[in-house]
DNA sequence: TACAACAATGCAACTTTGTTGCAAAATATT
DNA sequence: AATATTTTGCAACAAAGTTGCATTGTTGTA
């Protein structure tokens, strides 16, 4: 386990340091994607805000984790896949985000659908994000 | 104009005051998404920010905007079509945002495709967000 | 039209969230 | 083990969002 972690910083070529453990962690621990707060709250006693908001930017932009759009206000984060690269991420999975637990849950089985745009708009980047009930508080 | 951003609201039972209609008229002018600073940029002599949160949050509530969800914890807000009725919305269609002059469009002409969900998932509501270069940026 | 009942606004104060510069501490390199 | 480099914590700040309350504006009714 800690050596997964460590091997996935060292991957990266990032030094390898406590905040960077931990908070990655989490990110294995959790399974699901987590908002800067969630990780605030794990960890707070441990590390300084500041170091968690440096952490998550250089985690991005790595291409260690990536970022998905919620409506209300609040990013989260979840770990990329091994075709992720340094400021390429290629993250076609569809996000789900249940209204009742409020977990995010990356749905690796189902691929964002292609889809024709109007003259002169070209994609970089799909998000699909879905919100609804998820499996643990259905019925 | 004015008729019909007052036809609106009295629709949506609000009473008709100089800040709904003002922002409501912003909407309906730039035909775009706007995130709260740009409307705050707009009618800040005008009008508190705390006006601002305000009407947009019932603006929601209402069914006569709606949110677009972003990766960059910048929530933009968008007029609803006829189907959207108070706490019920409607919006199956695709919202594009420029990386370069950061512009967000409703994309109209183009649906959400339906996507299966694993055992236990049931969507509510689903946000396809594209961004890329819009046909004003483009070549 | 004027009046009362109600709703919306502005203001002030506050909380939360995110950013920046710099010295101290930890990590990496030789 | 010693130095160079990076990361961290702290403090101070900026931006974003919220809340309570007095004042103003809006609506419905007489």
């Amino acid at each position: 386990m800690q050596e997964k972690i460590t091997d996935i910083l060292r991957k990266h070529q990032l030094s390898i340091t406590e905040a960077r453990k931990k908070i990655l962690s989490l990110f294995w621990e959790t399974g699901n994607a987590l908002a800067h707060g969630d990780i605030e709250q794990k960890s707070s006693e441990d590390f300084d805000r500041v170091t968690i908001y440096r952490t998550l930017q250089t985690f991005v932009e790595k291409g260690i984790i990536h970022t998905i759009p919620t409506s209300d206000n609040s990013v989260r984060y979840a770990l990329c896949k091994d075709e992720c690269a340094a400021g390429h991420h290629h993250d076609d999975h569809v996000h789900f985000i249940c209204d009742d637990c409020g977990t995010t849950y990356c749905i690796d089985e189902v691929s964002v659908p292609k889809v024709k745009l109007p003259k002169g708009f070209s994609a970089i980047q799909t998000d699909l994000v879905i919100s609804g009930t998820c499996n643990k508080c259905e019925q």
